[in-house]
RNA sequence: GGGCGGGUAGCUCAGUUGGCCAGAGCAUUCGCUUUACACGCGAAGGGUCCCGGGUUCGAGUCCCGGCCUGCCCACCA
C-alpha cells in the first residue's frame, strides 16, 4: 500500500479540523478491537460528534430525534441487560443521526432511593459495624453521595466503552441541582393545585428499630401459626333497633338470642337453644388486634347476611358495639373444605371477617368504603397501648402494656375462659419480617403524602395519550375515547410490540392514588414544613401571609390547613430561597433558644446566634407572631419516592421549569420534547412510563405541542410559557415506547444485582470487543423472546465470557478482511493516480452480471434495513446486514470480481460504493470497526455509481445514511446469477462426493443457456467450481463422466477422475432418487386431494404440477445414470 | 388469584395476513495453508415443530383443552 494512495482527497478532507489524529494505522490481518476502540472513542470525543444543537431544530433546518436514557441506578455497575438496552438505543440514535436528524441522546443516572440507601447501609454495617442512625442523617447522606459519585463514574465509563453516542455535555443525575429545581417546582404546583394531599396509609413498621421500612426490605418468612376462631356476641341496639336511646356507646344494646335469629330465618339457628346468646364466629391469625375492630363484615351473597341486617356485635371485654357490614370482599366458607382447589381462604373462613382498619391494609380499604372508625391499639414498639388513638378500653385494660405476643396469648385465654374461643387450627403462612432487625413487621397507620393520579388530569390524560387503535376503550371510563377526539397531542403514544398497550391501559383502570413519601434519608426531601397545634388558623394565616409578603416570598410558598379542626397546617416551598427561609423560621419556632448544632435529622450546623435574628432582623416581630400561634414548625423528615424525580426526567433534563437558570438548556424543551422513543424493559411500564406521561402532560403547557415543520421556523422567537400548566393537555413525553427483551442467565433467570448473576459488559468487551457484543445482542433481540445468556469463565483471564459473542466478533473480522481485500484492489499502485485524475463513468447496462446482481441485492437489503429499523426489528436488521455482507458480498460478489476488477474501473467504483454502503448500514450496530474502516475508505476516491448516494464527512458517525435507489432492483440479473450459483453449488457437490482433489481442474459440458450464463458471470464458475473449460461439446465416448442437472438442463462433468468411482456415484444417485421420490410423493398427495384442485388458488396448483414435472425429470435422469453405473 | 410470554435441530433462537421438501448461528462429521479472512473456505448429517382435540383442500402458524416453563401485578382474615 503506497502512502500516496492514502493521501486525503475529497471536499470533506480538506477541512483543517479533521478530528482523526494522524493517519490511520495500516490494516492488520485480524481486526483488533482492543487497540481500535479507545482510539476511535477519542476521535468522537475530540470532535464533539454527539452534541445536539436545538437551534437547528428551532430554525427548521433539521428534524429532531431524541431518546432519553432510562437512567441506570447508581447502586452498581451495569450488566449485560443494560448493555442490551443501551446498545439498542445507540443503534437508533446513530442511525437517525446519519439519516440527517438533529439527534439527542440524553444521558444520566438515577439516585434510586431505597436501593442505594440499602446498599450503602449494608456496606457501612459490614465495614464499620455502624447503622445509619449511629452515623446521623447528614453524615449518612454524604456517604451515599460519595458512593453515588463512585458508581456514576463507573457507569459513565461503561457506557462510553460500549460506544454509546450520548450527548455527554448534557449528562444529568436525578438529584443534581437542575433536577432538584424541577422536583421542587413540580411538587409545589401539584401541592398548590390540590393534587398532592396528606393521607393515612399503612406502612411496614419495624417495632424494634421503630421505623417504617420499604417493601423490598421486608422478607417473607413461612411460619407455623394458628387460626383462632373467636365468637362475638350478637346484639341489637343503636339506630336500627327502633329504640332511640342515649347516643353514648354501647349502653342500651339488647343481647340477641338464637331464638330471635331463628325467627329471622338465620340458617341453622335452630341448632342452638333458643334462649342462648347468639354469636358470629370470626377467624383470625392475630387475635390481639380484635381490640381495634370496628366492624364485622359478611358477604352480601351469604344466606346469613340478610337475617343479620341491622344487628350488631359486641367486642368482648372492650364492650364496643360494632356494626355488621356487607362487603363482596369477604370470602364465603367452602362447602367442602377438603376439596382440592378450593381457595385456601375459603377453607379456613367462617364467612365473618373481623375488620381492623388500623392494623390491616385490606381492612383499611374496607373501612374507607364503609366509613368505619380507625382505632389504633398499638404503641410504636408494638405493645398494646391506649395512648395512640384508643379510648374505649372498657374491661380490656388488662391487655394494655402487653407485647403483641403476650397480648395474643392473653386474649385467647380470656376468650376461652368466657366460652368464646370456638377452636384453634394450625396454619402455615408467610409473615413479613424486617430484613435488618428480623422483627415481625407490623402494618402501622401513618401520615403520608399522595399524588392524586386518579384525577382526570393524570389518569385520564395518560389514557387519552394512547393511539386510538391500541385502546380497547373498556374499563371504568368507557366514554374516554370520545372525549379525546381531535385534541392536539392526544393519541400520540404507541407501544411496540402493541400488546404492551393493554398492560398500560389496565394498569390505569385500576390505579390508586400514588403514595410519594418514603421513610428514607437518601432522596429529594419533601419541601413541606408542618405547622403543629395551630391555635387559630385564621389568625395564623394572616400572620404568615404578612411574614411571607414582607420577605418577598408570596409566590414562593403555599399554605394549606388540614380540614377541621385545623390543628395542622402545611407550608410548601417552591424555591431554594423559600426553603432556607422556612428552615430559619423552623429554628425560631423551636422551643427555647436556638443555639448549637441542630438535631441530627437537620443537615445544618450553626453557631450560637439565633438564626432568624441574624438573617431576617427586620422580620422578627412578624415571625414571633407566627411562633405564638403554633407549637412547632418542622420540615417533613421523609423523602420522595424515587419515581417522582424519574417521572420528571423528560422535562427536568431539558431545563424545566426555567431553562435560563442552568447553562446549555436554551431551546431544548421546545426542540426535543416530545422525544421520539422510549426504549425500556417491560417491568417499568407502570412505574415509570405512566408517570412520565402524566407529568409531561400536566406540567408542560398545552401550547407547547411542537409546531409542525412549517411553523417551526418562527418557534425560536415564539417560545411557550413554561410557567403555565398543561393540566393534562400538554404533550406526551415520547411518541413510541419500545419494550425490548430481557437478558436471562443460563438458567433463565433475570440478570439482577441481588442474584449476583449479572455479567459486566466490560468482561465481554475484553474478550470479544464492544462491536462484537453489540452485534450479538442486537442479533438476539427479537420481538417476543427473552434471551438466555449462559456465560463461562474465559480460559485466558478467568472473567466471564460466552462463545455466543463469537458471532459478532467473526462478523467484524469478516468485514475487516473484506475491506482489506477491497482496498488492495482500489489502492493498486499505479492505478490510483489515474483514478483520481479521470472520473470514471459507470454505466449500469454495461456492468458485469455480478455487479448488477450485487447492486440489486444491496438495494433490497437497504430497504429491508430501513423497514426493520422503523419497526424496531433489531434482529431482522442485524440478520439482513449479516447476510448481505457475508453471503452476498463476500461469498459471491468478491469472488466473482476477483478476475476482472483489476481491469475494470467501473467495477472498482461499484466495489467501493457497495462496501461503503455496507459499512454505513453496519455503523449503528458496530460503530468502532466501521469508523476505523471509514478512516481508510474515505481516502479512496469515490466515483458516482448511478442510484447510490453517499454524503461523506470526516467521521462516519456524522456521514449520511446510504441512499440506494429502489430502481437498482434487477429481477433478471438476480435470476441469472441464481442459475450460476446453483451451477457452482451442484458442481461442488459432485466434487465433494467424488472426493475430487481441490486443485484438480475439470471440464463442464454445458448447454447453450448455461454456457451463456457462465460467460456473463465472467469466469466466476471456472474459479469457484475449479474448471478448466466449459464446452458445448458432449463428452467423448468412453471418458468417465457424471451427469448433473441445473434447472431443466442436463450437464456433464468430465476429467474429474481417471475412472468413475462407481460406489460414490451410486451413493450420489441413490440420494437424488430418494429425495425426488419423496418430493413427488408429497406433491402427489396434495394433487390427489380433490379439494386441493377445487379450492386452492390456481397458481399454487400449477406450481405443484411444474414442481412435480421437474422432480420427475430429475428422478428419471438419475435412474438412467444409475443403470449405466451398474 | 389476575395478566402477558415461551415450549421448533445437541445448544441459542428465526419462521410477518395459514400455502416451496421447516431455516440461521454455534456444536458435530468429512475435505481444504484456494494470496482478504482458519475469527476462514467447501460439503454433509441432524427436527413425531410439547401433548390431545377441532376448523380447513392445506396447520409450526388459527380455535378449544391439557402439561411444562418464565415474567409482571395483586394478595395471603
Amino acid at each position: 500500500m503506497s502512502r500516496s494512495a492514502r493521501t486525503p482527497q475529497g471536499p470533506s478532507d480538506s477541512a483543517a479540523s479533521s478530528p482523526a489524529p494522524g493517519p490511520a494505522p495500516a490494516l492488520e490481518k485480524a481486526y483488533r478491537p482492543a487497540e481500535t476502540e479507545p482510539r476511535i472513542r477519542r476521535c468522537w470525543d475530540e470532535a464533539g460528534a454527539f452534541h445536539a444543537d436545538p437551534a437547528r431544530v428551532l430554525t427548521g433546518e433539521r428534524e429532531p430525534y431524541c431518546i432519553l436514557i432510562p437512567p441506570p441506578n447508581v447502586t452498581a455497575a451495569l450488566h449485560l441487560g443494560h448493555a442490551l438496552t443501551y446498545s439498542l438505543q445507540d443503534i437508533l440514535t446513530r442511525a437517525h443521526r446519519m439519516m440527517g436528524y438533529e439527534t439527542l441522546w440524553m444521558p444520566g443516572t438515577d439516585h434510586a432511593g431505597i436501593a442505594t440507601q440499602a446498599v450503602v447501609e449494608r456496606r457501612i454495617k459490614e465495614e464499620e459495624g455502624l447503622t445509619r442512625q449511629q452515623l446521623g442523617r447528614e453524615e449518612f447522606v454524604q456517604r451515599v453521595q460519595a458512593f453515588k459519585d463512585e458508581y456514576e463514574a463507573t457507569i459513565t465509563e461503561q457506557l462510553k466503552v460500549i460506544g454509546c453516542s450520548c450527548d455527554w455535555a448534557r449528562q444529568r443525575f436525578t438529584m443534581d441541582e437542575q433536577c432538584v429545581a424541577a422536583v421542587r417546582e413540580a411538587f409545589f404546583r401539584l401541592f398548590r393545585d390540590g393534587l398532592i394531599y396528606r393521607g393515612k396509609r399503612l406502612v411496614n413498621w419495624d417495632p424494634v428499630l421503630q421505623t417504617a421500612v420499604a417493601d423490598d426490605e421486608v422478607e417473607d418468612v413461612e411460619v407455623d401459626g394458628q387460626f383462632y376462631y373467636l365468637r362475638y356476641p350478637v346484639v341489637r341496639g343503636g339506630r336500627d333497633s327502633g329504640t332511640k336511646g342515649p347516643r353514648d356507646k354501647g349502653r342500651i344494646q339488647i343481647p340477641e338470642t338464637w331464638g330471635e335469629l331463628a325467627r329471622r330465618k338465620y340458617p341453622q339457628a335452630d341448632d342452638h337453644p333458643p334462649d342462648e346468646q347468639a354469636w358470629v364466629t370470626v377467624a383470625t391469625t392475630r387475635p390481639e388486634t380484635y381490640l381495634g375492630d370496628t366492624a364485622v363484615a359478611v358477604n352480601p351473597k351469604d344466606p346469613r347476611a340478610a337475617p343479620l341486617k341491622g344487628l350488631m356485635v359486641e367486642l368482648p371485654l372492650v364492650g364496643r358495639i360494632i356494626p355488621i357490614i356487607e362487603d363482596e370482599y369477604v370470602v364465603m366458607p367452602a362447602a367442602d373444605p377438603e376439596t382440592d382447589g378450593v381457595d385456601p381462604k375459603a377453607r379456613y373462613a367462617t364467612g365473618f371477617l373481623k375488620v381492623t382498619p388500623a392494623h390491616d391494609p385490606n381492612d383499611y380499604e374496607l373501612g374507607l368504603r364503609h366509613n368505619l372508625p380507625v382505632i389504633n391499639v398499638l404503641a410504636p414498639d408494638a405493645s398494646i397501648s391506649d395512648k395512640h388513638g384508643w379510648t374505649d378500653v372498657g374491661d380490656a385494660h388488662l391487655f394494655v402494656g402487653k407485647s403483641r405476643e403476650a397480648a395474643r396469648q392473653l386474649v385467647v385465654r380470656e376468650f376461652y375462659a368466657r366460652g368464646l374461643l370456638e377452636e384453634t387450627r394450625p396454619y402455615r403462612h408467610t409473615v413479613g419480617h424486617s430484613d435488618r432487625s428480623k422483627a415481625v413487621i407490623e402494618p402501622y397507620l401513618s401520615d403520608q403524602w399522595y399524588v392524586k393520579v386518579t384525577d382526570d388530569s393524570m389518569r385520564g390524560a395518560a389514557l387519552r395519550a394512547m393511539v386510538a387503535e391500541q385502546r380497547t376503550g373498556e374499563g371504568t371510563e368507557g366514554q374516554r375515547n370520545k372525549r379525546t377526539q381531535g385534541r392536539d397531542g392526544d393519541g400520540a403514544l404507541r407501544f411496540h410490540p402493541a400488546r404492551y398497550a393493554k398492560m398500560f391501559e389496565t394498569w390505569h383502570d385500576n390505579i390508586r392514588d400514588w403514595c410519594i413519601s418514603r421513610q428514607l434519608w437518601w432522596g429529594h426531601r419533601i419541601p413541606v414544613w408542618t405547622l403543629d397545634e395551630v391555635k387559630d388558623a385564621g389568625v395564623l394565616k394572616r400572620n404568615l401571609d404578612t411574614l411571607f409578603s414582607r420577605a418577598g416570598l408570596t409566590e414562593d410558598v403555599c399554605i394549606r390547613f388540614d380540614p377541621l379542626p385545623q390543628a395542622h397546617g402545611h407550608i410548601c416551598a417552591r424555591t431554594e430561597k423559600a426553603e432556607a427561609f422556612l428552615n430559619d423560621l423552623s429554628d425560631l419556632c423551636r422551643p427555647g433558644p436556638v443555639i448549637g448544632p441542630r438535631l441530627p435529622t437537620q443537615p445544618y450546623a450553626r453557631s450560637g446566634t439565633p438564626l432568624f435574628d441574624q438573617h431576617h432582623p427586620d422580620l422578627m416581630q412578624e415571625a414571633r407572631d407566627v411562633k405564638e400561634g403554633i407549637a412547632s414548625l418542622e420540615r417533613d423528615p421523609d423523602v420522595l419516592d424515587t419515581w417522582f424525580s424519574s417521572a420528571l426526567w423528560p422535562i427536568s433534563t431539558m431545563g424545566w421549569p426555567d431553562p435560563a437558570t442552568f447553562p446549555g438548556n436554551d431551546g431544548l424543551l421546545e426542540a426535543f420534547n416530545p422525544t421520539s422513543v422510549l426504549c425500556t424493559a417491560r417491568e417499568i411500564i407502570t412505574l415509570w412510563v405512566s408517570r412520565m406521561v402524566m407529568f409531561n402532560r400536566y406540567f408542560l403547557p398545552e401550547s407547547h405541542h411542537r409546531p409542525d415543520a412549517t411553523r417551526r421556523g418562527q418557534a425560536a422567537t415564539d417560545r411557550t410559557d413554561l410557567s403555565e400548566n398543561g393540566q393534562g393537555r400538554g404533550p406526551v413525553p415520547f411518541k413510541d415506547v419500545f419494550i425490548h427483551a430481557l437478558i436471562m442467565d443460563g438458567e433463565g433467570r433475570k440478570m439482577s444485582k441481588t442474584l449476583g448473576n449479572g455479567v459486566d459488559p466490560r468482561d465481554i468487551i475484553q474478550s470479544h470487543g464492544a462491536d462484537a457484543m453489540r452485534f450479538t445482542l442486537c442479533h438476539m433481540t427479537t420481538q417476543t423472546q427473552d434471551v438466555r445468556m449462559p456465560v463461562v469463565p474465559d480460559p485466558a483471564t478467568g472473567q466471564n465470557t460466552s462463545p455466543k459473542f463469537d458471532l459478532g466478533r467473526n462478523l467484524c473480522n469478516k468485514l475487516w478482511n473484506a475491506t482489506r481485500f477491497a482496498l488492495s484492489k482500489l489502492e493498486r499502485p499505479g492505478a490510483s493516480a489515474a483514478d483520481a485524475g479521470a472520473p470514471v463513468h459507470v454505466s449500469y447496462p454495461d456492468l458485469p452480471l455480478a455487479d448488477r446482481w450485487m447492486l440489486s441485492r444491496l438495494s433490497a437489503s437497504v430497504a429491508e434495513v430501513n423497514a426493520a429499523l422503523k419497526d424496531y426489528q433489531f434482529s431482522v436488521y442485524a440478520q439482513t446486514v449479516y447476510d448481505l455482507l457475508w453471503r452476498d458480498f463476500c461469498d459471491w460478489y468478491l469472488e466473482a470480481i476477483k478476475l476482472t476488477v483489476n481491469a475494470n474501473p467501473a467495477q472498482r467504483a461499484v466495489l467501493r460504493a457497495v462496501l461503503d454502503v455496507i459499512v454505513r448500514l453496519l455503523h449503528p450496530i458496530t460503530p468502532f470497526v466501521t469508523e476505523a474502516i471509514h478512516e481508510h475508505l474515505r481516502r479512496v476516491p469515490a466515483h458516482r455509481v448511478p442510484g447510490i448516494d453517499l454524503a461523506t464527512e470526516a467521521l462516519l458517525c456524522r456521514s449520511a445514511w446510504p441512499q440506494v435507489a429502489a430502481g437498482l432492483r434487477d429481477g433478471a440479473a438476480e435470476e441469472r446469477f441464481e442459475t450460476v450459483r446453483s451451477l457452482v453449488t451442484a458442481i461442488r457437490e459432485v466434487r465433494s462426493q467424488h472426493k475430487v482433489a481441490p486443485a484438480r481442474r475439470i471440464t463442464l459440458h454445458a448447454t447453450a443457456r448455461i454456457a451463456k450464463a457462465c460467460e456473463a458471470a465472467g469466469g466466476l464458475v471456472q474459479t469457484l467450481a475449479v474448471l478448466d473449460t466449459i464446452t458445448l461439446q458432449a463428452p467423448k465416448a468412453g471418458v468417465p463422466t457424471v451427469a448433473l442437472r441445473v434447472d431443466a438442463d442436463e450437464l456433464h462433468l468430465s476429467n474429474f477422475a481417471d475412472a468413475v468411482d462407481a460406489g460414490a456415484e451410486r451413493e450420489r444417485l441413490l440420494k437424488i432418487i430418494a429425495d425426488r421420490e419423496r418430493t413427488i410423493s408429497t406433491i402427489d398427495k396434495r394433487l390427489e386431494n380433490p379439494g386441493y384442485i377445487a379450492k386452492a388458488p390456481p397458481n399454487l396448483v400449477e406450481e405443484s404440477r411444474s414442481q412435480r414435472a421437474a422432480a420427475l425429470a430429475e428422478l428419471e435422469s438419475a435412474r438412467a445414470a444409475l443403470e449405466k453405473v451398474e
